[in-house]
DNA sequence: CTGAAAGCGCTAACAC
DNA sequence: GTGTTAGCGCTTTCAG
């Protein structure tokens, strides 16, 4: 890499002049800036990113911390954290906790040294389950600003991007009732979560407040470890009326409707079914899976805008939490 | 962030006994050695990356510039190549292309800047088509190490990690030909990419082989931007005698799946299905689809390998090309 | 209009 | 065993 001391050797002149002459100081004569300019642009010169942030003290990057980058939303979330930084000039450095929170909190470390202005995270399944706090805390506690995003510790004050999870679930449960369903099942494998808990509760208000709905909430839980296929096969087993389906995390919406096509189920007359799946399952179903669309570009895109804003206190004081709306799109699995 | 400065104030001490003391020179004496690391310890000290970053010209950043964060390949072939980095302690700054070779310059101008010790990257589409090297050679001849995976450029001489796409789609088709398959269709949307002309290749010669093989080559090109479902359908309307399909990407296998299940085909016996895909579609098909596996974590982390290797000058001279195995995976799709 | 000097935080050669 | 000094590449104050 060519630097600001050769240019000046080069030039016979100082390193400052150099320097100044690069940001078009009103310093410098128009005929020394002209030929410091020139030879930058021969020389390819690039100002070392290094050293200007040792200098300023500003890196100019982000640290994003996401538990697991092959779950679509969180990739898509990723791309949206990307472009919106790429366009204001921010890069970003990743790490993946995979759902541990000791890899969260080393990620912390790690990136604490002055090697990121901020960071943007999503809590590993761990460190929610145990409320793990003091890695985070820790990091405001040095002023280095943090955005939390969907899977937020509430414990935490700092700012936070979310969707109505409680609403959105909510919404699409009063959705199957008003389509006259009488068994509604609910289908999850992210109970741990707080995002999890926040959908079932919108599912059972939904549920308590039909006044003739008159099954009483029917939930499959099931983990990453499970055969998922043979669980629902004996949902469907123990409960044959189920016609409304509600499955709030990115798998089981579609693998409910295999199954239930195999048994002869006509959809969505005999089985209505929405996901919190997203566009990529689509190709995958015929008729197409209803979903609640979580908007997880948006997501990505606030997080940076409110990160950085804070960086440039354009924000000041209290921590703010930003929800992002839902939309429910109907398709082929509702009526 | 508290700084040797500090320390070496608060102890009465110079900043370079403190340096010393917490690298546990030998020239320092037992005694200082433990005051220093204790207050280190306290005040929860942490050397400041950037300085070291300048002084070393070394950052332990590695740029990964990938062209789509969307498709599960990259994000899992990301995954390998975090886990790599993060155990042998470098950090990893991301930039997605999204298929641009403009985008895909900037990120290799905006990285060349200091900001990191080498490049994993795989092409954007654009850059493949158009065949654009000047940016990557550019960044060798500064002597930064560049690794390309998946998409490589044949004209840039720098270490590669790909897999055998001839081979493996010569072999998948070669299954389809032993299971007496007569009219074997190829489903492709990547035909422009390198990695699917190889694969098409594979396809052919492997029909070419099979002297008691009547029919020609049948395939089909789709694109992003077309309905995939209905060209699917109308290649099976086309050719109803369609008795074998290799998919060489991650989507078509599984809709032409779904589709052929539709119009009544049973799978494997009227119908051998091998797709390119990953795990991630597995539940979303019923028999499972064959697949050919191509190991995207392993390719991630042999990059990483390969690159700081490199920057160890631990590989020497010419440019090293590693080809990653993959395995047809027989599931229920085959016989 | 230009240059010298200091300093960001760290390391390391060289004194003492 | 410890301290002084210089320097990584840059910005910026202050002198000239």
């Amino acid at each position: 890499m060519v630097t600001l001391k050769q240019l000046a050797e080069k030039l016979n002149v100082s390193v400052s002049t150099v320097s100044k002459a690069l940001h078009g100081s009103e310093e410098i004569s128009k005929d020394t800036i002209e030929r410091v300019r020139a030879l930058a642009k021969e020389l390819n010169y690039q100002p070392n990113k290094v050293a200007i942030s040792l200098k300023s003290n500003k890196t100019k990057t982000i640290g994003v911390i996401i538990p697991n980058i092959l779950n679509h939303f969180f990739a898509k979330v990723l791309y949206g954290v990307e472009e919106e930084a790429a366009q204001r000039g921010y890069d970003i450095i990743i790490c993946i906790s995979n759902e541990s929170s000791d890899k969260e909190i080393h990620s912390f470390e790690v990136l604490g040294n002055g090697s990121v202005d901020g960071f943007i995270v999503s809590a590993a399944e761990e460190t929610q389950v145990k409320n793990q706090t003091q890695h985070i805390e820790s990091i405001l506690r040095q002023d280095i600003p943090v955005v939390m995003f969907d899977r937020v510790l509430e414990d935490i004050d700092c700012d936070k991007v979310i969707i109505d999870d409680f609403g959105a679930s909510y919404e699409a449960a009063k959705h199957l009732l008003a389509e006259g369903r009488k068994h509604i099942a609910l289908l999850s494998d992210i109970e741990e979560l707080s995002v999890g808990k926040l959908r079932i509760n919108g599912y059972l208000k939904a549920l308590e407040e039909a006044s003739n709905y008159t099954n009483g909430p029917t939930m499959l839980h099931v983990s990453q470890k499970d055969n998922i296929e043979e669980r629902i096969e004996s949902l469907f087993d123990k409960h044959p009326d189920i016609d409304g389906i509600l499955s709030i995390d990115n798998t089981t919406g579609v693998v409910a409707m295999h199954k239930a096509v195999k048994r002869g189920k006509r959809i969505p007359d005999d089985l209505s079914i929405i996901g919190f799946s997203d566009e990529n399952v689509l190709p995958f179903t015929d008729p197409k899976l209803s979903t609640i669309k979580q908007h997880a570009v948006d997501i990505g895109k606030t997080s940076v805008a409110l990160l950085i804003d804070r960086l440039n206190n354009r924000v000041d004081g209290m921590p703010v939490t930003k929800t992002i709306k839902t939309n429910l799109v109907l398709r082929g699995t509702t009526k």
